[in-house]
RNA sequence: GGAGAGAUGGCAGAGCGGUCGAUUGCGGCGGUCUUGAAAACCGUUGACUGUUAAAGGUCCGGGGGUUCGAAUCCCUCUCUCUCCGCCA
């Protein structure tokens, strides 16, 4: 959620940025401002009125006190008046707060300056590229092909117990994903991250801090009967440890790491882009938060991206650093840069990693702050990225590295996975 | 699932319906003392809103009610704890 104080402060630099995202409501900003200019002459009347009653009350008191009664009778009566003119005050007041958060969580982030223009992911602004594309032999084929051939993971047997989109990993397949696992939090905790496990599940204010709630609900599972939400990513339980918190200062940056399986229900469409590993309802991804200070969160973003490449360079598949166009960007995000590798029997690229600063979109929702050097509360700037998500990086494993004997595991992997081929 | 107890400031823990935003202790911060530190002593220490600054207003788990006046009384929801049951 955007702060007031920035609409009010400078209107016509919101609505230039919002337009960058190709956000359409822009008179919103003005419908904002001018409900909230009513909204503060309400709360002039309110606390004016309520001042006068509360004055009126300690003089009854203590008009009792001395057993004055008829007097304190007669100021009863005073603040009977007062509170018939307060009832229908207080009831525009709620209604305009009311309608000015409605209309405030609707505005998404404001892009930051290094934002590309742009409104498909072709607008994307190619940052770095790294590694090289394999030369496959004659026979090579999909991962999903390649799944079946080395029975690492059915897809047919997913779909009998629970659906499509939800793969059963077995034998290597499984010790693989476990590998990746246990490798991407090992390089994260060596980076000074430390490591969570979150619930799975959250409550409405959890999805709600990160943005996923309102609007977002239908790209959730639901477990009705308890109103709590699968998550779709660590982000959503990882972040919100932190809410309502006021982090000291020298604690800052907070760097964690977890490890959960991600839901997401986003009505799929069919075919070839979504065949395989390619887009799941539930998945495993590695992520990183940070919780940083407002003039360092920009640095704290250059070092993830350096951090996740170092990690896509040590599994040795080809990528490119994209940095997102203001169309393709999510709600939230002020800045990201999405991490794509190289799929070569596919032909394709695949994005593994999203890397975002989010500045104080979510610390505001989620009144994490830190107090500055006058003592005062202010919010923090929030970020995370997948370090990594397991099934486009174990596609891109899986094809890239085939061979008429098998399939060679990058040597990063090796004591992981306990041999070097599948 | 059954029975009971509770929810107050960073933590612990008081609080008769009327100077209670809230006693006190711990912790934090500042100071005195000290070569330095500890101890001791003194002071200070919640958030939101509003303003140039203030005044004022709001907040004692959430919501509602009674009252001139509610942290204190009533209703309701949520959560926590204890005991019993069930159980990985």
């Amino acid at each position: 959620m955007l702060q007031l104080a920035i609409l009010r402060n400078d209107p016509d630099f919101v609505r230039e940025r919002l337009g960058i995202k190709n956000f359409k409501e822009l008179h919103l900003v003005d419908e904002i401002i001018r409900l909230d200019d009513e909204r503060k002459k309400l709360t002039f009347q309110y606390d004016d009125t309520k001042s006068r009653i509360n004055a009126a009350s300690k003089e009854i008191g203590m008009l009792m006190g001395k057993g004055q009664k008829e007097e304190a009778e007669l100021r009863k009566k005073d603040v009977e008046l007062l509170k018939n003119e307060l009832d229908p005050i207080q009831q525009k007041l709620d209604a305009a707060e009311k309608e000015v958060s409605e209309l405030l969580v609707r505005l998404p982030n404001l892009p930051a300056a290094a934002v590309p223009k742009g409104k498909t992911p072709e607008d994307n602004e190619v940052v770095r590229t790294g590694g090289n594309k394999p030369t496959l032999h004659a026979g090579a084929v999909p991962h999903w092909e390649l799944a079946r051939k080395f029975d690492l993971i059915d897809f047919e047997l997913g779909n009998k117990i629970t659906g499509s989109g939800f793969p059963v990993y077995k034998g290597k397949g499984a010790r693989l994903q476990r590998a990746l696992i246990q490798y991407f939090l090992d390089y994260n905790t060596a980076a000074g991250y430390t490591e969570y496990q979150p619930p799975h599940m959250v409550n409405e204010a959890s999805a709600y801090g990160t943005g996923q709630l309102p609007d977002k609900e239908g790209q959730m599972y639901h477990a009705v009967a308890d109103n709590f939400y699968l998550i779709p990513t660590a982000e959503v339980p990882v972040t919100n440890i932190y809410r309502d918190e006021i982090v000291k200062s020298n604690d800052l940056p907070v760097k964690m790491t977890a490890y959960t399986p991600c839901f997401r229900r986003e009505a799929g469409s069919y075919g070839k882009d979504v065949r395989g590993l390619n887009r799941l309802h539930q998945f495993d991804k590695v992520e990183i938060v940070q919780i940083a200070h407002p003039t360092l969160s920009y640095e704290a973003l250059e070092e993830m991206v350096v951090h996740v490449e170092k990690l896509l360079q040590s599994l040795e598949l080809p990528y490119r650093i994209l940095r997102l166009c203001g169309g393709d960007m999510s709600f939230a995000s002020a800045l990201t840069y999405d991490f794509e590798v190289y799929s070569a029997a596919q032909e394709r690229w695949l994005e593994v990693s999203s890397v975002s600063n989010f500045e104080s979109f979510q610390s505001n929702r989620m009144k994490i702050r830190f107090k500055d050097e006058k003592g005062k509360p202010q919010l923090v700037h929030t970020l995370n990225g997948s370090s990594l998500a397991l099934p486009r990086i174990l596609a891109a494993l899986l094809e890239n590295n085939q061979n008429e004997n098998g399939i060679v595991l990058p040597v990063a992997l090796h004591r992981y996975f306990g041999s070097e081929m599948i």
